[in-house]
DNA sequence: TTGAAAAGTTGAACCGGTTCATTTTTTATG
DNA sequence: CATAAAAAATGAACCGGTTCAACTTTTCAA
């Protein structure tokens, strides 16, 4: 049977994402040692390696591993489309932001971002542009279901406009991750106040800026 | 004369300081070892911990160096205020952008973001943080100037606005850095597409966006 | 001038991520 | 089965940032 190898690479794969995840999250990341993870794994250091490029790519594994159920969040979301401009993005950036903490903790996180900023050149940060980049479609996507449902201008484009505001977003969820004293609550309510910022221009309904003079 | 000492160490540091920026300009952070700093120098390995914390601690020294120069751009800029909004605040960008690359090049500043995010904790991180603050409370000021020059609506924020057009500038910034596919003008066009978005609704007079249905 | 305390320098050793020559396991073939 | 080729696992060695105990230089009081 020449399958026997197949289901070994596939259950020694799997055993060191587990080991992965469990020290990533009871050490963090720069206290996590591959050395640890290959024994906890059952498996020497060289095998470690022999499965993940290096010791960030591991961790861009795991995010990329859990990244299904943000997006089966946000086709939620999408589908029950919210009341208002500003509660349809913010509700679809809380819950991304909620379940990324809530998965691997903010210091995993400040490290994946540092690292994928750093070595962008690489695999590591190749992928997590990548990842990036879908989230960013699915946003646009929302932001079009939106303008079909007339609560959001016409005029605006929605391609900048997601862009915009995935970049904002991006920042706030750095400066989160970033900073131990900054809380989620901190997060939810400075990005909100420019959520609303940016937003009310382009909201359509009875609430909208009055721009004229 | 209990000069000497003082004298010895300003010149070792100097001396130090100068190696690395050369070292970092020549072989980029990730290929400049603290070994030929070090040599480079006249000075032991120990020695340059003796002064730097680490290495990414010397490299933001050299960039707080050269923030005078960047801070005069700026200051030129607001004492002769642009025409516009968006010729103000991209012209502030614009102007910081292109003196850092110029003296750091791609390579040591997404490694300089990179690790002033993964360890925000540390000396690095709050250092960085506080420099950019300081940038952003530039930019908060400038605004002010301009909304007292009839250029932005009295009724906006600046604050907050500061804080967002900041926060997409950084992104832009991060992704130009991070990106050796991207050039400078390609930023420059992304960024002014971006801050145009923004701004229209919030600059004052004959030409800003007509915003009642 | 002297010598001991303070300050600073030094480089060998440490640590942990990564590599690679060697060994072991699995597969394919007669 | 037996065996050779292919695939994979292994851990000792490498590399470079960082530390620290031993050593040198400077200061300062007597």
């Amino acid at each position: 049977m020449s399958g026997l190898r197949e289901k070994q690479k596939a259950d020694r794969q799997r055993r060191i994402l587990l080991a992965a995840e469990e020290e990533f999250r009871r050490y963090g990341y720069e206290d996590t040692k591959i050395d640890a993870i290959a024994i906890a794994a059952g498996v020497s250091v060289g095998t470690v390696y022999n499965y993940f490029e290096n010791k960030s790519d591991l961790l861009l594994e795991l995010v990329t591993l859990h990244d299904r159920f943000v997006e089966a969040e946000i086709r939620d979301l999408i589908n029950n489309p919210a009341k208002s401009l500003i509660d349809g993005v913010s509700g679809v950036f809380f819950a991304m932001t909620r379940h990324s903490l809530d998965h691997l903790g903010k210091e995993n996180w400040r490290n994946l971002f540092g690292l994928s900023i750093a070595h962008r050149q690489t695999t590591l940060g190749d992928r997590f542009a990548r990842f990036n980049d879908h989230l960013l479609k699915r946003i646009i996507h929302m932001l079009d279901v939106m303008q079909q449902n007339a609560l959001l201008r016409k005029d605006c484009d929605t391609q900048r406009l997601g862009g915009i505001l995935f970049r904002v977003e991006t920042m706030h969820y750095i400066e989160l991750a970033s900073n131990d004293a900054l809380s989620y609550e901190d997060y939810k309510k400075n990005l909100l106040k420019d959520l609303d910022f940016i937003l009310t221009p382009f909201a359509q309904g009875p609430g909208w800026r009055q721009m004229t003079s």
